[in-house]
DNA sequence: CCAGTACATTGATGTATGTCGATATGCCAC
DNA sequence: GTGGCATATCGACATACATCAATGTACTGG
């Protein structure tokens, strides 16, 4: 029931505007709208993905707000679980990096109109 | 106590992807999120936007749904109270609809790619 | 004015969430 | 191995949220 006509949904609309959701869908999308409707975790995420290639140890991301330790923790455990942050251990630190695809997933619902290549590329581009 | 000024306070601010959000604006948008990161609100926001006219009352909308009349109610104060939908009282029936510059700030978040005069197009075109 | 319909508000209840301090784990240097 | 640093997990707490049944409000038709 889903029928995504990529060309003229997008080019006039959004799917979310255009297409009524499944029930299915809805709740497929929604945790990781859900892992984003947080100010700690939007900075979070746009601090990690402005970050030098495109990554972020957690201890640069720790002085950037006022909040414990565990807090920011918690937070980038939550934005992994979702997908929306990828981690990596490399000796003592741990860094992340933005999941595009898990972003682009999100950003569909509003319509954003991607080169078919642009999702991969970065990291391909690492 | 709700101080937050929706559209208006978000509609500048910077992609996700690009720049660092200021606490500031990931403030101001998360509550958007945060109405949005529902799958009941989801759906009831797709609804909405794929109904004829663009609006639909609430009679047409408690029927898509498994739940009661106030938890439908309350869901569309929700979108309501954020600025996503706007409110319209008709003799009996109350009737909802999308509202396109709000959705357009959430969409800024993702860098929706959007034809220069197409943004504006749907609040002008009403 | 009365009854009925459409929608909102209230109050209650269980669950989820954000935050912290304390503690655990894993890595490195000596 | 010991001590120290980076990060994660745990337990506790207060607050917020989704949901419902009951009730309130506002309009309409007779």
């Amino acid at each position: 029931m889903l029928d995504l006509t990529p060309v003229e949904a997008v080019a006039c609309c959004s799917p979310l505007m255009s297409t009524p959701l499944s029930k299915e869908a809805a709740e497929g999308i929604a945790p990781l709208l859900k892992a984003l409707a947080d100010p700690v975790r939007l900075r979070l995420m746009s601090l990690v993905a402005a970050h030098e290639n495109a990554e972020a140890c957690v201890c640069d991301l720790n002085d950037a707000f006022d909040l414990s330790q565990p807090t920011i923790s918690h937070h980038l455990k939550v934005l992994h679980e979702v997908g929306l942050l990828d981690r990596t251990k490399r000796g003592t630190w741990v860094y992340y990096r933005v999941n595009p695809d898990a972003v682009a997933a999100v950003a569909n619902l509003f319509g954003v109109v991607r080169a078919a290549g642009e999702a991969s590329a970065p990291a391909g581009a690492r």
